[in-house]
DNA sequence: ATGGTAGCTACGCTA
């Protein structure tokens, strides 16, 4: 089973992109953030046509998450558990082919010092109790999605200049690996221990991009289930480079199940 | 050099 997850920075201004990588790369199951656009107005049928069994949780202008799949879809959650009053949309997680799969898009956080940072913090708090019960139900699980968060210094091209930065300071690095330790395998890391200069974001300010001057901030966590299923990990670079790219770029792992 | 770019929305906010 083949799964990418991709930040595609307002899915309406990025539909021919999206729609042309999926028939190439032809993942079974696409998670999508910041899709930018209220639940209703999600352009389902232009990604049924491909073949997608679509599920959206969006809302007004910012953030919004998507799954999309080639199999049936069970068992959908739309909401990350834990705070109920929280109305932004960022999460939306179901069964496919009998894998937990999560489309997630955990706040930035910047700038630290403002109410964001705590939100980003107790979000964080979230998805570990979340992560934490999915762990006991003994089946695969894959969180998959743009974390906002920069796992160590070689996931970015210049950590000094980031160290107080919502995605990479100490605080957020730390919770971050509370999660892990739960028993979640980072999937690019386990492949991958030492390729540098493997970002899946590029600012769209300063040439951040053609000096490859990225961030690594799109991730895939995998239960014991699915890590014992991982064959591949990769990033595909070619989006980023492409007319009207998003600032993300595509994440693939594929598990033999 | 205290900027720069992109998207949503209709101005400033978010990233």
């Amino acid at each position: 089973m083949r799964i990418a997850t991709w930040n595609v920075n307002s899915v309406k201004a990025r539909l021919p992109n999206v729609q042309g990588w999926l028939e190439t790369a032809s993942p079974d199951v696409a998670l999508l953030q910041e899709i930018k656009c209220e639940t209703a107005s999600f352009p389902a049928k232009d990604f049924e046509a491909l073949g997608y069994e679509v599920h959206a949780v969006g809302q007004k202008s910012y953030n919004g998450v998507a799954l999309l799949s080639k199999h049936p879809v069970t068992d959908l959650l739309t909401r990350l558990p834990g705070e109920p009053e929280d109305e932004q949309a960022r999460y939306v997680e179901g069964t496919v082919q009998g894998v937990r799969v999560a489309s997630l898009y955990l706040p930035n956080g910047n700038p630290v010092g403002t109410e964001k940072y705590p939100y980003k913090l107790r979000w964080m708090d979230r998805l570990k109790a979340h992560a934490k019960g999915l762990l006991e139900s003994g089946q695969p699980v894959v969180l998959g999605g743009d974390y906002n968060v920069i796992p160590g210094p070689e996931d970015v091209y210049d950590p000094k200049g980031w160290t107080e930065d919502a995605l990479f300071r100490q605080e957020t690095r730390l919770k971050f690996r509370e999660i892990l330790h739960l028993g979640y395998t980072e999937a690019f890391r386990a492949l991958h221990p030492d390729m540098a200069h493997a970002y899946s974001f590029w600012d769209y300010q300063a040439g951040a991009w053609p000096r490859d001057m990225g961030l690594r901030i799109d991730h895939f966590l995998l239960s014991p289930q699915a890590a014992d299923r991982l064959t591949v990990c990769a990033i595909d670079r070619g989006p980023r480079g492409q007319e009207k790219a998003s600032d993300h770029t595509p994440v693939i792992v594929e598990l033999d199940v």
